[in-house]
RNA sequence: GCACCCGUAGCUCAGCUGGAUAGAGCGUUGCCCUCCGAAGGCAAAGGUCACACGUUCGAAUCGUGUCGGGUGCGCCA
C-alpha cells in the first residue's frame, strides 16, 4: 500500500499552532509551567456563524492557569490573529475560541488532498505500534452462517482503518480445534467415509452433525485412504479424520471470507498449543502458579440457573478476581483437560510473546460475560505491560421487505454468509454492516440493500463516487485534454486555481474534505470504523447536494463552458471527493465504481 | 442474585472520547420538479436525550441509584 509520510492536515497543523501559543504564554508566565494541554482541541464548528473552528483551549486550561477562562482566550486569540492561516478570530459563549480561515487556508488544504492521493488521510497516529486483530475465529466443523459475518466484516474494517492510521497491522483467526466438538466433527465425516465406500448410513445419528458439506470430506478420505481406515480402531481413525475435516472446513470457511475479500495473515490453531514439543497451556498455568494467581479451592454455585450435576468439588483456579473479575476461574476439567479458558490464557500469552502489546478481539454478543477474566488472565500474564480491547458484536436480524428471513433447510439450520453474499453482493453486506455503532442490533433487509435509491446508504455513497466520474466523461466534451486515468488527471488538475471556488457549498464540501484525516485517526483510536461509514454518507451527501444546486443554478455547475479555469478548480473539488470516497470505501472494503449499472 | 451492553423525534439510528440553539434518513404535511447533468428538490411540524441526584465554567456523553429491554453466569467452545 501506498505511504508517503503523511502531511500534517489542517486541524493538527492549526491545534499544533494553538499548542505553540500556549507554550509561548508559558515563557511570558501567563500560563505555568509543564501544564498539561492534552485536552485542548481544535474542532469544527457545528454552525457555520461561528467560524470554521473552534478551540476549547482557554476554558481546559484556565483552571490550571488561575484565570477567567474569557481572559485567557483574549490572550491566545490575540496571538491568533498574526497567524498567516486565520482571516479572524472571535472569543464567544464561556471562551470559545472561533477562528475563520483564509480562503487560502481552504484552497491550500485542497491542493493537498489532490496531491497526497491515495494516502490522503493515511496517519502517523498509530506511529508502526503492532496491534493484533483477531476476528471471526467461527469453529471449524461447518460453513459460516450470517451470525458470523458482521464480525468478520467489522474486524476486518477495523484492521484496515488501523492500517491507515499508521499501525502495523496483523488480521488474526484462532481456530478452535482442539475441543470436543471437532471430535464430534471427525466422527460425523467418518460417516460420510463409510457412505463414500458404499455403506448405507441412513439417517445422521443425533449429536452428529447432519450437513452435506461434510460428504467432500468422507469421498476426500476414501481417495486418499481407501478403505484402510475401516480396519483401524477409533482411536487411530480419528485424529486423521479431524486432522482432514478440520482443513477441509478451513479451506471452506477462508473460501467464505473470500466472497467477502476478507483474508487473515494468520491462523493460529488451539491444538498447536498442545500438540507441539512443549504443552504451552501446561508452561502458562506453571507461570502463574509461580506468580501465586494459581491455586485449587471450591467455588460457589452460580446463581440463576441452577445446574443438576452440579458438584462441589475442589478445583484449580485462576485469581481472576485479583485482576478485576468477579470470581476466580476453573483451569481444569474435572477430566483433567484443560479448560478452555485455560487455553485462552496461553493463547494471549503467546500475543504478548509474538511483540503485541495492542490487541483486540471481536467476538459475538454472547460472549459478553468472558470480556473480564481473558482481561484479567492478560493482565496477570503480560505483568500488565499489554492492552486488551474487546469488540462485541451485536445480533444482526436478516429481514425481507421488513419480514423476518426464514431459516434455510440447507446448510444445518442456518442461512449461510455465502447465500447472504450470493443474493445482494460482498458491497452491501460490508456497507450495511459497518452502517451501524457495533454494540448496537441490527436490521439487515435483503431487500432494501440492492435497491437503487437515496434511500439505500451503500448504492448513496457508491454513486457519489460514480456520478465524479461521470462529471470527468462529460467534461472532456469541453477539456478534451482531461486525462481518464486517475493519476495523470490528478496532475493535471494539480494546478487548479482552487480560490475560484467561493460558494457556500463549495466551502462547506472543502471543509468536509478537509475532515477526513482526523476522522480515521479518532475512528483508529476509538476503534470503531462504523464512524468512516458515516462519515462518507455524510461527504456524499453534501456532493449530491451541491451537484442538485447546479440544476437550478446553472453557474453553480461543475461545467461552466465559457470558464476553462473555473471549471478546472471545480474538476479539482469533484476529484478530490472522488478520492476521498475511494480510499474511505476502500478502508470499509467496499468497491467503489467508476458508474452504477 | 451478580456482571456486561442498551434506552436520543412516530420508526430506524448518528452524536467526532465533556462544549455553544441535540442531528440525519424514513414516515407525516405543504410547495416545486414534467427541456438542461439518469435513478428528484425545497420547506415545515415533531425532543423533560428513560428517571433522580451528583461531579464542574458546561453533561445525551462522566459517577451513584432507580425503572425498562437484551446477553451471559464451574467441567460447551
Amino acid at each position: 500500500m501506498a505511504s508517503t509520510v503523511p502531511t500534517p492536515h489542517l486541524f493538527a497543523n492549526v491545534l499544533a499552532r494553538v499548542h505553540a501559543i500556549c507554550n509561548a504564554l508559558v515563557s511570558e508566565g501567563v500560563l505555568p509551567a509543564g501544564i498539561d494541554l492534552s485536552r485542548v482541541v481544535v474542532e469544527p464548528t457545528k454552525d457555520a456563524s461561528h467560524g470554521d473552528m473552534a478551540s476549547n483551549a482557554a476554558m481546559v486550561l484556565a483552571k490550571e492557569a488561575k484565570a477567567k477562562p474569557r481572559d485567557l482566550a483574549d490572550a491566545i486569540a490575540a496571538k491568533l490573529r498574526e497567524d498567516d492561516l486565520v482571516t479572524s478570530v472571535d472569543v464567544a459563549g464561556p471562551g470559545f475560541i472561533n477562528l475563520t480561515l483564509k480562503s487560502s487556508a481552504w484552497a491550500d488544504a485542497l491542493r493537498a488532498v489532490l496531491r497526497d492521493g491515495a494516502s490522503y488521510g493515511r496517519s502517523a497516529v498509530g506511529a508502526g505500534e503492532k496491534v493484533n486483530v483477531e476476528y471471526v475465529s467461527a469453529n471449524p466443523t461447518g460453513p459460516m452462517h450470517v451470525g458470523h459475518c458482521r464480525g468478520a466484516v467489522f474486524g476486518d474494517a477495523l484492521a484496515s482503518l488501523l492500517d491507515c492510521a499508521g499501525y502495523d497491522v496483523t488480521r488474526e483467526y484462532y481456530i478452535n480445534d482442539a475441543g470436543a466438538q471437532v471430535d464430534v466433527l471427525a466422527r460425523s465425516a467418518h460417516l460420510r467415509y463409510r457412505e463414500a465406500l458404499g455403506e448405507a448410513i441412513g439417517d445422521i445419528p443425533e449429536g452428529l452433525y447432519p450437513g452435506d458439506y461434510l460428504v467432500p470430506v468422507g469421498q476426500a478420505l476414501v481417495a486418499e485412504y481407501g478403505a484402510a481406515l475401516n480396519q483401524m480402531p477409533e482411536d487411530k481413525w480419528l485424529p486423521i479424520t479431524r486432522a482432514k475435516a478440520i482443513s477441509m472446513m478451513m479451506e471452506m470457511i477462508k473460501g467464505d471470507l473470500a466472497a467477502l475479500n476478507i483474508s487473515h495473515g494468520v491462523f493460529f490453531s488451539e491444538r498447536s498449543l498442545i500438540a507441539g514439543s512443549t504443552d504451552m497451556v501446561g508452561a502458562t498455568i506453571d507461570f502463574l502458579r509461580a506468580k501465586g494467581d494459581v491455586y485449587e479451592g471450591r467455588l460457589p454455585p452460580p446463581k440463576g440457573k441452577p445446574i443438576d450435576d452440579y458438584e462441589d468439588r475442589e478445583q484449580t483456579l485462576f485469581r481472576a478476581t485479583a485482576y478485576g473479575d468477579d470470581v476466580d476461574r476453573p483451569l481444569l476439567k474435572s477430566d483433567g483437560g484443560y479448560t478452555y479458558f485455560a487455553s485462552d490464557i496461553a493463547y494471549h500469552k503467546t500475543k504478548f510473546d509474538r511483540g503485541f502489546l495492542n490487541m483486540v478481539d471481536v467476538w459475538g454478543a454472547d460472549h459478553g460475560g468472558y470480556i473480564k477474566r481473558v482481561q484479567a488472565a492478560i493482565k496477570a500474564v503480560t505483568a500488565g505491560k499489554a492492552e486488551l480491547d474487546v469488540k462485541i458484536v451485536q445480533l444482526v436480524k436478516l429481514l425481507r421487505n421488513g419480514e423476518p428471513v426464514k431459516m434455510s433447510k440447507r446448510s444445518g439450520d442456518f442461512v449461510t454468509l455465502r447465500e447472504v453474499v450470493d443474493e445482494v453482493g460482498s458491497d452491501a453486506v460490508r456497507f450495511m454492516m459497518l452502517f451501524r455503532k457495533n454494540d448496537a442490533v441490527l436490521d439487515f433487509d435483503l431487500a432494501k440493500v440492492i435497491e437503487q435509491s437515496k434511500d439505500n446508504p451503500v448504492f448513496y455513497v457508491q454513486y457519489g463516487h460514480a456520478r465524479g466520474h461521470s462529471i470527468f466523461r462529460n467534461a472532456r466534451e469541453m477539456l478534451a485534454d482531461l486525462p481518464l486515468e486517475t493519476e495523470a488527471r490528478i496532475a493535471y488538475l494539480q494546478d487548479a486555481v482552487m480560490e475560484r471556488l467561493d460558494d457556500i457549498a463549495e466551502l462547506g464540501l472543502m471543509r468536509q474534505l478537509a475532515l477526513y484525516p482526523r476522522m480515521i485517526e479518532s475512528a483508529a483510536t476509538a476503534h470503531e470504523p462504523h464512524r468512516i461509514a458515516f462519515y462518507l454518507y455524510d461527504l456524499a451527501s453534501e456532493f449530491h447536494a451541491l451537484w442538485t444546486r447546479g440544476r437550478d443554478m446553472p453557474h453553480l455547475r461543475f461545467i461552466i463552458t465559457n470558464d476553462a479555469e473555473l471549471t478546472k478548480a471545480r474538476l479539482a473539488l469533484v476529484q478530490s471527493v472522488v478520492s476521498v470516497l475511494a480510499s474511505g470505501l476502500a478502508v470499509l472494503g467496499v468497491t467503489a465504481p467508476d458508474e452504477m449499472r
